[in-house]
DNA sequence: GTTGAGCGTT
């Protein structure tokens, strides 16, 4: 949710969305707005957050009306040391220049092959795609790849696990054998009254 | 109270 008193979420396909990496977790909207706001005009900012603790996923959304000013965002901003860490500003995915995006970055030069060109076009002598991979590359040597993978894999089996509870086949067996015990329980039926008088007594007990 | 690759709704 923005706090910017609109009701909805701007339009994406209309607004030129900035991806900003590395923040830390509790960095808000709030942090950031006056920061990307000198730049350009900016429509909104969304932060994702965890829909149990309500924490920050650690990435922000930042859109702007131009891509000019975004443009000029991310060259500001990017690697810009904020609350002790250097948040990474790049082109999202989503919005009308999603074709165009590469790596982050907005790729501008259409390789048109121009009738001067020579036969050979060395594509890796790009300078500017250099830094950009360095200073991506440096941030995720420092992390453990190991706990990256333990808890991701952790997250993928939980998620799994609860899937497989759901599973068909389990639910048919399961339910196979619960027909029978429910029916029976059924002419018993007095599990109601037995869990209620333990939890009467319990109660008394504890009062 | 912690963590650190990535792409998003209230």
């Amino acid at each position: 949710m923005s706090r910017f008193g609109r009701s909805g979420p701007p339009p994406i396909r209309d607004t030129y969305s900035l991806l900003v990496l590395n923040i830390t977790f509790r960095t808000t909207a709030d942090d950031l707005f006056p920061l990307f706001d000198k730049y350009g005009e900016v429509v909104d900012i969304y932060i994702p957050r965890d829909r149990r603790t309500g924490d920050s996923r650690g990435f922000a959304f930042v859109r702007y009306k131009y891509e000019d000013e975004a443009q000029k965002a991310v060259d500001r901003l990017d690697g810009r040391l904020v609350d002790g860490r250097e948040m990474m500003v790049q082109f999202a995915k989503y919005g009308p220049n999603a074709e165009r995006i590469q790596k982050g970055r907005i790729m501008e030069t259409v390789p048109k092959p121009r009738g001067r060109s020579r036969s050979r076009s060395p594509r890796r002598g790009y300078r500017d795609d250099h830094r950009g991979r360095d200073s991506r590359r440096r941030s995720r040597s420092r992390s453990g790849d190991r706990y990256g993978r333990d808890r991701y894999r952790e997250r993928d089996h939980h998620r799994r696990s609860r899937s497989r509870s759901a599973s068909p086949d389990d639910y048919k067996r399961r339910g196979r054998d619960r027909s029978p015990s429910r029916s029976r329980s059924r002419s018993y039926s007095p599990d109601d009254d037995r869990k209620g008088g333990r939890d009467f007594v319990a109660c008394t007990q504890k009062h």
